[in-house]
RNA sequence: GGCGCCUUAGCCAAGCGGUAAGGCACGAGUCUGCAAAACUCUGAUGAUCGGUCCGACUCCGAUAGGCGCCUCCA
């Protein structure tokens, strides 16, 4: 079945055609672990994702790299107050390497909490930084490079086009653009390729300009390069990095080679919280811990981005988590119960069952649409029928979902021997008929805070 | 100032030029000692206005409201 991915280079879908059959390779900037990832940047990890296990579902292999930048980022470009990773590697008694892998590895529990593949490369911009340097002075030796005295700058009028991705138009932008003080830049929008580090700087290197850092966007042009080679088929990452990380990156590549690094360009949308913007003023950030500490599987979290195409906005609210919390249960107990259903299935049911696959895989398949998609989820978690071969189709609708429909919903969580034994009591009572009694335990457990629901395989406890 | 996006039932949110998927909530019911679960049933003419068309939610234009980017940000 054909395939199709909107792409912010050609600004339309374009049909997936891989350059080699045999293995997918995309490259997704990763995240810069100064600090914790926010649910916000959770949601692009979804996506991408997603896009990996769509392209598994179609039967492709995949090679795909993230990055992690731990340099670059970390020392604040001339803005006023102190550097956020300066100040944690104080606070906390770190250099700015500790902090960055104790972020790293939170980002990592928290791919590993949703549920959410680990790409099979991962790199450190810190142990690339010879690949960097040679980067830089390959753009130096094609005349793309020039040197000022604070850095290295890309020259972008030696380009075609500069901004090929978005719509901005550097003519226009000059007037209301900030006042550039870099009078040693030949144009405007010209970036650091490597910058030279001040006496204080906490991370530097050798090089022919002296000790210096890399610039912010070199690290994405160097490492996709040498995992994935001058061109690659996808290139993703949130819908920010447009206008000058991606834009810098593909001007690099063709300073470098002449070639646009890859050919799908995917961006996901911002998550929205209570319908504006997620910022530490207004104490709206979120984390995936947040979620856990309010009860939740964070797998709901992962559902609920599914209620929203990739490319839209998508609100964020605690009346949407508690509504999708609900739905998750409803699928993972669909699949229980059809596990263990004994309904015959007619060759017209079979053939039902066919064509929502079909469908499911269509809706996949265009542009990653997963509301869509999870329309026909339902479609088959309410399937009339119950049935193992229902069951199956939700096992393998689960490979693109990755919400874990096959765990129990009840907590494997420790339950209190006071409460425990409530339960049996309360189980004789309604053995015995003693309706009364039953619900005076049943209001007393309720009390010490759990719940207690009668299913046919017995009480079910949870927490409240 | 420039660029772009969004506005669909109480809430979230898709597809589609020919009369609107799905989820949650609400209500009704079946089942169960009750509750829960499960299952069944139930709701919108599409921000406003105008245009194109045999026909528009779906194309074009305008208006209103909301949002994003142009500066680090997923």
């Amino acid at each position: 079945m054909d395939l199709y991915f909107y792409n912010t280079l050609t600004k339309q879908k374009d049909k997936f055609e891989p350059i080699d059959l045999e293995e997918v390779k995309i490259y997704s900037c990763g995240p810069t672990v100064y600090k914790d990832a926010t649910i916000g940047n959770m949601r692009t990890n979804i996506f991408q994702d997603i896009l990996r296990r769509v392209l598994r579902y179609n039967g492709y292999k995949i090679k795909h790299v993230m990055n992690i930048t731990d340099v670059g980022h970390l020392v604040s470009d001339g803005d006023e107050g102190e550097d956020k990773m300066l100040k944690s590697a104080r606070e906390e008694h770190k250099t700015p390497l500790q902090i960055a892998e104790y972020y790293t590895e939170l980002f990592f529990n928290d791919l590993k909490l949703l549920n959410i593949e680990t790409p099979e490369i991962v790199c450190k911009a810190t142990d690339h930084i010879n690949e960097m340097l040679e980067y830089v002075k390959k753009l130096v030796e094609n005349g793309y490079a020039y040197e000022t005295s604070t850095a290295i700058y890309f020259d972008i009028s030696k380009l075609d086009k500069y901004p090929i991705l978005s719509n901005l138009d550097l003519e226009k932008q000059k007037a209301g653009a900030r006042v550039d003080i870099d009078r040693e830049k030949r144009n405007p929008a010209d970036f650091a390729l490597w910058i030279k580090a001040p006496e204080n700087h906490l991370m530097k290197w050798d090089s022919p300009w002296g000790a210096s850092y890399p610039g912010w966007h070199i690290e994405c042009s160097a490492m996709g390069q040498k995992y994935l080679g001058e061109q690659f088929d996808i290139h993703t990452g949130g819908i920010d990095l447009i206008p000058t990380h991606h834009e810098n990156e593909i001007a690099q590549s063709k300073g470098r080679c002449g070639k646009i690094p890859a050919n799908y360009w995917l961006h996901g949308e911002y998550l929205l919280i209570n319908g504006g913007k997620m910022s530490k003023s207004l104490g709206n950030v979120y984390l995936v811990k947040d979620i856990i500490e309010k009860g939740y599987d964070p797998i709901v979290y992962k559902l609920f981005s599914y209620s929203c195409h990739y490319r839209n906005k998508l609100n964020f609210t605690w009346e949407g988590i508690e509504a999708t919390s609900k739905s998750l249960e409803r699928l993972r107990n669909s699949y229980k119960i059809n596990l263990n259903g004994n309904d015959k299935l007619t060759q017209q049911d079979k053939d039902k069952l066919l064509q929502i696959e079909e469908n499911f895989h269509k809706a996949i398949n265009d542009d990653l649409n997963m509301p869509l998609a999870m329309s026909y989820v339902w479609e088959v978690a309410r399937f009339e029928k119950k049935n193992e071969e229902v069951a199956k189709l939700l096992a393998k609708f689960d490979t693109v979902l990755g919400i874990k429909i096959d765990e129990d919903n009840s907590k494997k969580e420790e339950i209190p021997e006071e409460i425990l034994e409530l339960v049996e009591q309360r189980k004789i009572a309604r053995e015995n008929k003693d309706w009364q009694k039953s619900d005076e335990l049943r209001d007393l457990i309720n009390q010490k805070g759990y719940s207690v629901k009668d299913t046919k395989n017995g009480a079910e406890i949870k927490r409240i």
